[in-house]
DNA sequence: AAGTGGTCTAGACCACCAC
DNA sequence: TGGTGGTCTAGACCACTTG
């Protein structure tokens, strides 16, 4: 629907090399998860220096269209993930449903204390036990969220001691007979700093979507409180209202 | 609920530079809306250059912390807005029950035709007569966002002659009696591209989000699609679900 | 007119990864 | 070990905004 365009007569330079990769994304010359030409390469190719040229990468980068991983180069970004976070959902059975291949990581479990900026969230109360798990997800080998997960273990007895490199909504619906009600959500993009960013193995500063989750069960009591940081191009929110 | 601390001992000089000025502000030694040292003097004070300096702020700008204006300088970001897109609500309302300031342009109106990519999204007709308007809106004086809306004239006769310098929630559902229901709501992070980065008066590549919004009424008839191109600093997103 | 950010050059050294 | 991105220097000119 867009049917005013660009004067590009003069535009930067970096902006010709952005549109430059971006029209070979487009047309299929490059595929998703493919490495791009080096920087130097390219800056080379652009007859101009690395400092251009990383501004033309990151351009892509904050579009989404390319993401970089460690110091290995930079890759065509896959399509996003279509996410419902109003769904009690599994992570796996939907990246699975899209064609793609999950993975789950389980960084730590630890029995710890509510603190005040919990408990405001939550309703608990300053010193309530909370179970901690730290979690991180792959699509198709790349990991593209770090989550912090607070369980209720007043609700939830002896859930410290489960595997959790699996779908966290179906162990508390199969094991506990929690229905998830009562969801409050908030998310906003910003960058992504450590630990987040060492933990998903990102450059600090990297763009993100930080989503929190507060769900509570049929009876108003609160069981889950989530808090994930997403990498910014790899999903796409979807939320419904009838 | 952050246990685990960044090894600061050899951080890079950039990040020192961020977390310096992440220091002042959030010491309440830069309030929001105001101006920083030019890049000159941060980079003078620091012992660096620009381009390090530079960096630095690239940081602060993508965690929302600041924002620049045309060339006139870096301002501390103002807090985000709370917007509740599953509510039917209006800009203005939202934004002076924030203890902000809002304002609303419009830039132009136009009675077109519907094309695949609306219709794909709309189910509308390829053809069918569709007005579309485009707003810019303000907090505080400053540009936050600027929308595509598209409107079903066959649902709304004589739409496309009002003054839509104002909530057009209202407008539909005083005028014509709509009661939105059937939200479709889809929104990711993304980076601002012409012309809707020049329309808000930042420089193209800005990080942003991207919004769009199907509604229907009651009858499930099409009413409206919006496309909404928000500052990522600017909002907070909430949604609750019961 | 002076100052700001926007763009760009032509190099350099380092940490890390793959071979 | 060689190539990658990550960081950094010390400049330059330009476009634009503000007084």
């Amino acid at each position: 629907m867009q049917e005013r365009v660009d004067e590009e007569s003069v535009s930067p330079l970096y902006l010709r090399v952005r549109d430059h990769l971006a029209a070979q994304i487009a047309k299929g010359l490059l595929t998703p998860n493919t490495r791009l030409p080096s920087e130097r390469i390219l800056a080379e190719e652009h007859d101009t220096t690395r400092v251009t040229t990383r501004l033309a990468l990151a351009q892509l980068e904050a579009e989404g269209r390319i993401y970089r991983s460690n110091r290995r180069g930079w890759f065509v970004s896959p399509p996003r993930l279509i996410y419902k976070p109003t769904h009690d959902y599994s992570f796996s059975e939907n990246v699975t449903a899209q064609g793609r291949v999950p993975a789950t990581e389980t960084l730590d479990v630890t029995s710890t204390q509510t603190n005040s900026w919990l408990a405001t969230r939550t309703g608990m109360a300053v010193g309530d036990p909370i179970v901690w798990l730290r979690r991180r997800r792959q699509i198709d080998g790349r990991p593209v969220l770090v989550e912090n997960i607070y369980l209720n273990p007043k609700r939830l007895p002896g859930i410290e001691t489960y595997n959790f490199d699996r779908s966290l909504w179906k162990l508390l619906r199969e094991q506990y007979g929690v229905e998830l009600r009562g969801k409050q959500i908030e998310m906003y993009p910003t960058a992504l700093v450590d630990p987040q960013a060492s933990a998903i193995g990102v450059t600090a500063g990297t763009a993100g979507l930080y989503v929190t989750r507060c769900s509570r069960d049929a009876d108003g009591c609160f069981v889950e409180f989530d808090e994930e940081f997403w990498l910014h191009d790899a999903l796409s929110i979807q939320v419904e209202v009838s």
